[in-house]
DNA sequence: GTCTATAACGAGATAGAC
DNA sequence: GTCTATCTCGTTATAGAC
């Protein structure tokens, strides 16, 4: 991918993350990456081109953050913790999950945005279960219900992210996974 | 208030819980209730008003129904069922909370606008610190940090919201509080 | 690959008739 | 209170020069 299209989804992502699908348009970006707006359709034919690859990027970086999280920590309430921080880290910089975000607007998406959307949130709760069930196997942790507690845990932080970033505060989001599972 | 303002409240309301703020237009809210874009204008006259009105009355409404809920139900676990379930309820047609929407948008809201949103959700928080409190006077519960406890109930039922609506799926919401919760 | 220029459209908002 | 008509602006998107 040319150098020039990373950086348009670079600035797209950070304005869907602050602004929504809604809430940014090509100036944006284009001001952002300082080009002209006209430009942007020779790398993004349409605003939906542009924000599927926008969230596919997004989809698979995280993917990637989830494999380095399981291979370096190794007690599900680490690997949890270090989940949150992946949540942390854009709330520090007033932004939001982008699939969060977007999710929010499902109703006004375009369908290819929306099914990126869908794999994200499948994908997390994938990871989530595999992590649990990983600590409920070693006896770390006990569920009675795994994917009910990962569905807490993902929507638990998501919600914190859109209530913390309205607020102003509480940006560390470890408390989640302290509340949810208690020692 | 007129008739006719309170039909626009409405459909406003109706429209941002689906589309946010940025993705609806007084050409919606005409449509929707059968007027004139312009006409809109003479009971709002900007967005701003419009939204900040539809915020306010969302606010009070959801006010009562914390005060209907301590009324009529006793322990506490009952009175967070039934508070979950004021989430399940738009959630089952389709509309996210109204407050957890916008909050989203946070960055692009009127300041007037912001404002109603944070006293909403002060509003919750307090009301769930007291719910969470008088649960653990009684011993029904026990509660290390009620703060945090209660704002991982709020952000768990804002998030599922988002969550559940974009993947089509669990509009009841009480599994949240099972979850958060355990007997 | 990026530009200027512009088309085509919808937005929020206003003026003034009725 | 609602209408028609219109203003002004920002939006997505396209055409064609460079």
């Amino acid at each position: 991918m040319p150098q020039r299209a990373q950086e348009i989804l670079r600035a797209g992502q950070q304005l869907i993350q602050t602004r929504g699908y809604a809430g940014f348009s090509f100036r944006d970006v284009a001001a952002e990456v300082g080009i002209r707006s006209a430009s942007i359709h020779y790398h993004f034919p349409t605003k939906a081109d542009l924000v599927r690859d926008v969230a596919r990027q997004y989809r698979r970086d995280f993917a990637q953050a989830l494999g380095g999280i399981t291979a370096t920590q190794t007690t599900a309430r680490e690997r949890l913790l270090a989940y949150a921080g992946l949540y942390s880290a854009p709330l520090e910089a007033g932004r939001h999950c982008l699939c969060g975000m977007l999710a929010s607007e499902a109703a006004i998406l375009p369908a290819e945005v929306r099914a990126e959307v869908d794999r994200f949130f499948v994908e997390q709760q994938a990871w989530l279960e595999h992590t649990l069930h990983a600590g409920v196997t070693t006896g770390e942790l006990t569920a009675s219900d795994v994917p009910a507690l990962a569905s807490v845990l993902l929507a638990a932080l998501e919600g914190a992210m859109i209530i913390s970033r309205s607020r102003g505060e509480d940006t560390d989001l470890s408390y989640v996974v302290a509340q949810i599972l208690p020692t």
